[in-house]
DNA sequence: CTTCATGCAAATAATTTGCAGTAAG
DNA sequence: CTTACTGCAAATTATTTGCATGAAG
């Protein structure tokens, strides 16, 4: 469990019930959008509003404790910082599973003339329960 | 030199001018936003608006035409439809080169419990140019 | 000719901003 | 206490829509 009060503060961010709440939500969801986290959060602090979680987004990007996931033809999902990972997006469901980046698979990304400094590896298709169906 | 008035047709859809600039215009650009495009087409087509820009990036991307490049903090960017490959973005001077997605690389992502059908790979970074300067 | 595409203006959605009041440290 | 944060309303920007006119096949 990470302890969000002691992730911003790390930042100089003051830990306001705001950022706390928006922290856990994209934290519990894993890959969560802009209006998603906005319902989510005003079940619990329901004048929070939506001009403070686009500021905080920002906020938190900058401060990178969260990471900006595009995504094809809909809203960008944000995620906590993590360690270097690759996104298995299902084109059925829209469920996204983080996943590994191999020691191999980093190998082969390995290019001349290019100084590689971050990898973002999203892979489209069929999870397993809607493969399976 | 890709012919636009064959790829529409082999689509049922009409060549307009405006189609075909469009697709010229993203043609030589590699990787260009809508406003970009806007900017674009209309030296040669004043006249050319911007919903008939949306309509058609939407129309086209539907007929895999186009396919949309979605990038971290800004608009999408949308390319001719390829084959495979992965983007090199140098986070200098925002140039997008295209590369290769090397056979190895794609037997390395072969995960299990998930049926790959698409790989979006974007590699950030510095390019020759930016990282030696 | 017939059908579909365009351009305009208006509607809607998404994001940002300024500022007075409020809470964190 | 002091500084930074929030919520609101307004402003701005982005995208979509409806419809009369025009062009493609």
């Amino acid at each position: 469990m990470t302890d969000y009060i002691t992730l911003l503060k790390n930042n100089d961010l003051k830990a306001t019930i705001q950022r706390t709440s928006i922290l856990k939500s994209i934290d519990q969801a894993g890959h969560i959008n802009i209006d998603e986290i906005y319902e989510d959060v005003r079940e619990q602090h329901p004048t929070l509003s939506l001009a403070t979680i686009y500021k905080n987004i920002i906020l938190m990007q900058q401060n990178n404790i969260i990471i900006e996931v595009p995504m094809n033809g809909e809203k960008s999902k944000y995620e906590l910082k993590k360690d270097d990972h690759i996104h298995l997006i299902c084109q059925n469901c829209g469920k996204i599973q983080d996943a590994q980046l191999s020691p191999r698979t980093q190998e082969t990304l390995i290019i001349e003339n290019f100084t590689l400094r971050n990898a973002q590896i999203n892979l489209y298709g069929y999870c397993q329960v809607c493969h399976t169906n």
